[in-house]
DNA sequence: CTGAAAGCGCTTACAG
DNA sequence: CTGAAAGCGCTTACAG
């Protein structure tokens, strides 16, 4: 296997002291001279160590490493978290695995509960980040409290505290957005749900209707519908949207990737775009400046909820009583861009 | 920490046999009684025992990690790769591990090769799969051997034998892609290159350039663009391609993104799609189909690419002297969509 | 402030 | 075909 690695026995001779005190300084643990410490620090400098993983994992109780679950249904917004994730695990040290799991869903509940924790039992990661459409998920956490591992969850707007958790105020951003659209004169404005069984489907909404309700306007139940949070259900929910006697002026998907699945039937059916129905999406992923016109839209700081993810968790498992945790809120921005206008002919 | 786990001793004691017999059941290893294999193999799933990857990778040689090394200008593509490796470990018992880094040409070449080394000392993968821009990076692959860690690579279509590769057959593919075109009656037909400094691009040319050649049809200089494998870089190929007199009539991408500004530009500039210009891409990447017309496109078997690397790694890891292993190709297919048609004027 | 001893849970030689 | 002993490279108590 190439050049044999330096051990932490090899580290310990350069500098003259015990395997013990390299162990202290590589942890950063008091009691060692100033002077001691150094002379350590250029003998790990020197001789390019690095220390073994699996026996500091043998031995002490981390292994440092976080692992992400992932649905099969992978997304640009999953991706993009990853990213901040990596980035943030690989800036402190720790390892970033990726494992794959479907819902409880699709299998019974035992099955899913069993498979989850092999699979936590193999990779026995010290903490683990939480996703759609794993984070709002009730037997996901209990799982991950009965094995004790630390998780944190991004997005989701409800549940317990005591964990690490990491989102954007979704309901105000739905609201902005929406009232975006109201003061460009639109009163008839579609409002595409995503996915039932995450929480920030019904947050976005809640902020859609709070937005009409301050213009004095009555929320219609004919104005919304359901989508799945992919280009597939956007099309299908304009279809519908764009049916209605009278239609509707402006479409409000509550993601980008339906958003362009609105896009792209308003295209075919002739539909101006923005000039005959407004447009706005939620995200800001990359497919938001790669369609015509580009899309209004918001700024989730995807990358930057995966790192300080990462990084709030990482912090956690030092402490020995894991705190209770305030959400974390990171600030989300309305991007504005060529899919919105004023409205034509108000009614 | 929960329910303490059991231990390979907890197996044993359950079994009646030793230690080391329950090893040997749980690496397949020969010379073990039938009957004791099943006594071993019962008691395991009745403790629901699975072994301390720590353990295992401190004593033995292997870590049981396999990890994905991903530039930060992530992809469809390479997502789509990771999504197969990940499958593929999780079936075998491994885990993938993601790595973040910078190309050789973001820094020095020292720089680059310390941070890799680092950064695989730290993680200590059995083997490593590298796509792209690193598959056919020249330092990269040095660096693995001199660590002396096996690599999978996909999609390159250069480089030293000797390592597992996987990939199809990029010079049909674009052979045949182009002769779709040319049978609709195409001959001004564009190219799109994709970055320079990974092979498939030359491959994918040298494969639009035979089929021009077979129909007796010379390559013409202005009709090939470069390009960057983005969004941006389709539309800026484009407005050049199409500003020609005579323009083009038919615009080849050499991926699904390009492809996808191509036709962004066709519909702001008036130039419908496939009537007055035809449009193939290359990936089958989800896009392909969440545009309109949708695209004519080469399906890359990406999934699949990642998985077969990932089994085709895993293997060789038993073996002690790694065999020249020819490179697997996995078949390709042209899928026929709504950007291609007959040519309006035949010229 | 520093160190010698024990041991984490496995696998690797080595016996029988 | 099976097992008792040694040891991978660290960290955890425990001494001094």
């Amino acid at each position: 296997m190439g050049t044999v690695l330096p051990k932490m026995k090899d580290v310990a001779a350069l500098a003259g002291v015990s395997i013990k005190t390299v162990s202290r300084v590589l942890n950063n643990e008091p009691h060692v001279q100033h002077a001691v410490r150094e002379r350590v620090q250029a003998a790990v400098t020197e001789l390019g160590y690095v220390p073994s993983k699996s026996a500091r994992s043998l031995r002490g109780s981390r292994s440092y490493s976080i692992n992400m679950m992932c649905h099969s249904s992978r997304s640009n917004y999953v991706n993009t978290i990853q990213f901040g994730a990596v980035i943030a695990c690989q800036q402190r040290g720790y390892q970033l695995t990726i494992s794959l799991i479907d819902t409880v869903e699709e299998k019974s509940a035992t099955d899913f509960r069993d498979e989850l924790k092999i699979l936590m039992a193999r990779s026995s990661p010290d903490g683990v980040i939480l996703v759609a459409p794993f984070a709002d998920d009730p037997v996901v956490l209990q799982v991950f409290d009965e094995l004790a591992i630390p998780v944190a969850r991004i997005g989701p707007s409800l549940g317990p505290e005591g964990r690490v958790r990491v989102g954007i105020n979704e309901r105000e951003a739905a609201f902005e957005v929406t009232t975006h659209l109201l003061e460009l004169g639109h009163t008839r404005i579609g409002f595409v749900r995503g996915l039932e069984n995450q929480a920030v489907t019904e947050e976005r909404f809640q902020g859609y209707k709070a937005a009409l309700l301050e213009k004095g306007l009555k929320p219609d139940a004919k104005h919304v519908r359901k989508g799945r949070f992919d280009f597939r259900s956007g099309v299908r929910a304009a279809e519908k949207l764009l049916a209605l006697e009278p239609a509707v002026t402006a479409i409000f998907a509550s993601n980008d990737d339906m958003a362009a699945g609105v896009m792209m039937l308003a295209n075919r059916q002739g539909v101006k775009v923005p000039e005959d129905l407004s447009i706005v999406g939620f995200d800001d992923s990359e497919i938001a400046e790669n369609m015509w016109p580009t899309l209004t839209t918001v700024r989730q700081p995807l990358q930057q909820l995966g790192e300080v993810a990462a990084l709030k968790l990482i912090e956690t498992l030092g402490q020995s009583v894991p705190p209770v945790i305030p959400p974390t809120i990171l600030p989300h921005k309305m991007i504005v861009r060529q899919s919105t206008a004023k409205v034509r002919t108000p009614v």
